[in-house]
DNA sequence: CACGGCATGTAACAAGTTACATGATTGG
DNA sequence: CCAATCATGTAACTTGTTACATGCCGTG
């Protein structure tokens, strides 16, 4: 399990409520991990359990209260520890991949179509990232320590779009449609 | 789940006992879909409760019988429903992702470490990737049907490692690490 | 006071992993 | 006979998803 690692990595940087994290995760970090709210806390609740996180609750004027986390120094330690084990190859699961690969058992213009929908998706993606990266990080060659690792990961991010697409797009032109 | 479909790809491809599933997932189908045994087990056996592929047992002189499935009617028209429904864009989890993010809150030398061997790992995939690529499509431009399609994720495959190995790569030189 | 947004959660399920069990046959 | 390989499977567990429940508060 890793997403107690990427909580940890968030909290880190801010400490947060569980709906924070959830928004956090659906804006920047959702790039390299994506979690449901329900999972998040419910893993929040095992991690206060095990002494990682510590949490209080913070009254507020508009709206609900809400229970702030942060890191504890033994969460520091187990972050640590495991941000310098070896990371094991991640299991690869395309579902588009094997529509791809299956296409000639079904209606090939169908999945055509699929791809294609796919592709339009992901080039929105691409576009997105492009700009946040633009807007965030104007001038790259200043950063240094967090701000550069998030840019980094970020434009691993582009890197892994733009080649996704490109193979998509290999696929249709293969099989006679014009890409845009 | 999509292990059902990647399952009825293969063996509509070629009828096969559980174990030799698994081996060509390990080999070639292990590039966008990876699976157990157990697993693979697990599925069939639900898979022919509910109709959608049929076994029989298969003497063999040499070692232990064995049971090789093939998609029954049912099956092929469950995969060519599946096949024309548009495919949701894909979790996104890395753990290298959460490690590189994370690298300033733990001892940035041994994650340098961390990305340096999975970047070895990767570049050796992508070798293989591309061995393969030469060795069984010579002539890409004379494919058509599932071996064009075959060919064309594999030449996916290659394209995503080539940007994930780019992506560590310009982590590693951004830090100050030499790259081979 | 009903509604929508914020905030936290429970319950049931589906999917995937790890560890172990079983039996047959061939080669040393 | 013992170890290795082929082949199929069970059981317990972890992880992630889906659907639903609850309460607070300000606005119209």
């Amino acid at each position: 399990m890793a997403l107690e690692h990427a909580l940890l990595v968030s909290l880190s940087e801010q400490p947060a409520s569980g709906l924070e994290l959830n928004r956090r995760f659906e804006r920047s970090i959702g790039r390299f991990w994506q979690a449901t709210h329900q999972q998040i806390y419910r893993v929040l609740t095992r991690m206060e359990a095990a002494g990682l996180v510590a949490s209080h609750t913070v009254e507020q004027h508009g709206t609900a209260n809400k229970k702030v986390y942060r890191v504890t120094p033994a969460g520091t330690t187990f972050l640590s520890t495991w941000l310098a084990e070896p990371a094991e190859p991640e299991p690869i699961r395309s579902d588009l991949a094997v529509k791809m690969r299956g296409a000639s058992f079904g209606d090939i213009e169908r999945v055509l179509d699929v791809i294609e929908r796919a592709a339009e998706e992901h080039r929105q993606r691409l576009e997105n990232f492009r700009a946040m990266c633009a807007r965030n990080y104007p001038d790259p060659s200043a950063l240094s320590g967090l701000e550069l690792d998030q840019y980094l990961v970020l434009r691993g991010g582009i890197l892994g779009e733009e080649s996704y697409v490109a193979g998509l797009r290999e696929y249709l032109t293969a099989h006679g449609r014009e890409t845009p």
